[in-house]
DNA sequence: CTATATTTACTAATATAATTAGAAAAAACT
DNA sequence: AGTTTTTTCTAATTATATTAGTAAATATAG
């Protein structure tokens, strides 16, 4: 048996630095080259280092992407909670789930290809991650079932939620392969989320608003 | 220079033959490993020859991929055309837009993939691939100004198109993320085609109907 | 049906990738 | 300053796409 000592502070301080500044690193060359374009070597290279040396702070290239599909959902739900506190209303709610979801893939292109398409041959969430994943998404579905008391329709609240997610996902994937250098709200399809906005609004009314 | 006749019609049909089963073999890989996984290693063996011999029926790897690409723009054309022999109106050609797309995703999911998704690294489709898909995708919009004039909306042709497309792909996109296995109409985002039709339909009245 | 020309398939080789093992260097601790 | 721990390296393994050049197979001409 080895003696297994936890780590010093300041061993820990170093890997955490040195492991932030891989991951950086990492998405820089996902932005530049595309997500699947990540390599060992081509990592190493921009960080001075050979191949190998990744291996002290990742198992493997797998974990790197683990690790940064769980920073995606963790800053997706951030971004959304954000917007969200400029909410008046439910009309408010959905505008800014379907922006929302545009503006994080336009703002973190590298991370909304890895966590909502599947830009990678072989690369699978590991079961964490998922849960992780899962969690946050489920958080919609709860809030919709108070959101659906509030409007005028026959669908389920699962079925609200799940259009308006199909819907965003539709607009921001045709967005991002044709447009994507222009911001929310322009562009062939960029500029559909008001017009999706109304079609929606006159499919499932809020009670008691003028039709 | 060397002399340079044209095969013979006996060499020409080999060539076609033995191209057409490699293609085959790169499709069933696709659909049984993932349209990423396929390496000219696999393809070989399947094929029961070395690597090197398929150079001599594609000049590289890409090569293979735009030819199915090109197939897949070509069947996913033969395949809405088919489907709207059956059209009985401008209600059913919107119906059959959308359970067309998911259904040509369910049924050639690997030419679906590289043809509407972005599931293989370095590819990118030739000009004249390109020209081809963007060929068929414009007879929508050309279908699509007869089709507004029809419906009761301040949209424009286009707007319609977009946004009935980015319906569609984000519909099939959740649907084969989630429930690859069930067929157009089932599950949480399949069945939710007749949802999503009947809030277009009530957003963009026809003509004349009753309300 | 056989000799020649052509086409196809092969082996060998090059280059790049992920990953592992084990040694050397650097850093941290006493 | 000496020892231990951590980090980084070089070398090696396996798998990949692709090319060059040769052998095998096939098609055509007489």
């Amino acid at each position: 048996m080895k003696k297994s000592k936890l780590p010093s502070p300041r061993v820990q301080r170093n890997r955490e630095v040195a492991t932030q500044s891989i991951l950086n690193a990492a998405r820089a060359i996902m932005r530049e080259e595309g997500v699947a374009a990540l390599s060992m070597q081509g990592l190493a290279r921009r960080m001075d280092m050979r191949a190998p040396s990744l291996y002290n702070y990742f198992s493997s290239k797998a974990e790197i992407y683990d690790t940064l599909f769980r920073l995606g959902f963790t800053l997706f739900d951030a971004h959304i909670r954000e917007l969200m506190k400029t909410s008046a209303g439910l009309r408010d709610e959905l505008r800014i789930n379907i922006e929302g979801y545009m503006s994080f893939a336009l703002e973190n292109p590298d991370l909304y290809q890895l966590c909502f398409e599947r830009p990678v041959p072989g690369f699978v969430p590991s079961k964490e991650s998922l849960a992780l994943s899962f969690g946050i998404l489920d958080q919609s579905y709860q809030r919709a079932a108070q959101f659906k008391k509030q409007l005028n329709t026959k669908l389920t609240g699962q079925q609200i939620v799940d259009t308006v997610i199909a819907i965003a996902h539709g607009l921001t994937a045709m967005h991002l392969s044709n447009e994507p250098h222009l911001p929310v709200g322009q562009g062939r399809f960029g500029s559909l989320i008001p017009v999706v906005l109304s079609i929606l609004e006159q499919a499932m009314p809020i009670k008691g608003e003028s039709k």
